[in-house]
DNA sequence: ATCTTTATTGACTGATCAGTCAATCCGAAC
DNA sequence: GTTCGGATTGACTGATCAGTCAATAAAGAT
């Protein structure tokens, strides 16, 4: 294994064991032995347990954020963007689960407070810009922003349980989404305007 | 301290302390000195710290699910009980953010996979129940009750989120608790029926 | 070729902690 | 007042595991 590789595949053994077995009932140790590294390796690339655990959640952040970037840049129509972060959000979540549900369990585990502030909002950046955007444009419901944007984030986690937990066709699952797509904008979209 | 009380001081010692520092941050030492107990006490309740967890989980489950059965059973028509059962489940879960969240905690945690199947759905029976229901009388859009019900949860969560980090006025809370009834009702009620 | 830095190893340690247990305590029953 | 079963204690243990370290190897640098 190319040593550049190494840090990459600890993290992602790392990812595999914490959802299996959680934080706490995955040794180091076996992250490291089944990495196919050894343990003085792991702590060579992160001092300390904690720092890997926030460094495998910024990892991932970074990845489905310039993964969002790349492809809501495609689309122009405010309401397209929206459509656009949306499925591409189920989707990536879907096709990652152990991912997704890994920032799920961080999010919700005392490590969150490790993280900066700053450095979680740099991760929704898209989504309060976007947020911003269509501010501006008066095609929101007269609700504080950080209302919508929250409701609109667990429209997406409800599809993802969904999804998850119930196996269909693609097609039909590709319908799920724009279906749930289309009531969730309907429901932050003001009728008014636009 | 009464004998009685121990095993509930016991475990909302450990519903503070795990919500604080997770499970694995918290020795069972230091929920048994927080209660007032000793060590051995506490293995006399509860065999294994693993017991005490899926214990607490189950406790507040019911706990939550007991005190929605008696608010919805009050009203007859199909909407009001859904939000009935919208607004008390966030009104709860503001009240009780602790236990919420812990409640969260517990779903993204290798610990879910101990609590039996049936146990899990027997305390959903209430949203299960009211959406068969309310199929019959053909009120809901024509989506999976599955989906429709993580749907509906999700909003719930949505709105505790946003409740949670920011402070605002009672009559606020009350307002957008009803708004994002009316929101989610739109979304997920078919306008035809009714 | 020599020197310096960085990568890698795995045996080791010190601390932590879940769970035990023998000993006491307490209250209820009769 | 004696008996008996559960409640309570806290010192103790065996296992586990995060993190160290001294030694070795490999990779660059000049």
């Amino acid at each position: 294994m190319n040593k550049f590789d190494k840090p990459e595949k600890i993290l992602a053994t790392a990812l595999k064991l914490f959802v299996e077995y959680g934080f706490h009932g995955t040794p180091t140790s076996k992250i490291a032995s089944e990495a196919g590294v050894s343990n003085g390796t792991l702590f060579h690339y992160f001092k300390t347990k904690d720092e890997l655990v926030v460094a495998l959640y910024t990892s991932l952040k970074s990845e489905l954020s310039h993964f969002l970037i790349a492809k809501i840049s495609e689309t122009e129509v405010i309401k397209e963007k929206f459509r656009k972060l949306f499925t591409c959000s189920v989707e990536w979540a879907v096709e990652n689960r152990d991912a997704f549900y890994f920032l799920q369990q961080f999010h919700f585990s005392p490590h969150r407070g490790l993280v900066s502030t700053e450095e979680i909002q740099q991760h929704s950046e898209i989504h309060l810009t976007l947020l911003q955007d269509a501010r501006r444009a008066k095609v929101l419901k007269p609700l504080p922003p950080e209302l919508i944007a929250s409701l609109f984030l667990q429209q997406i986690n409800g599809l993802y349980q969904y999804l998850t937990t119930h196996a269909e066709p693609v097609e039909k699952q590709q319908k799920w989404i724009n279906d749930v797509f289309e009531l969730t904008w309907t429901m932050i979209s003001n009728p008014e305007a636009q």
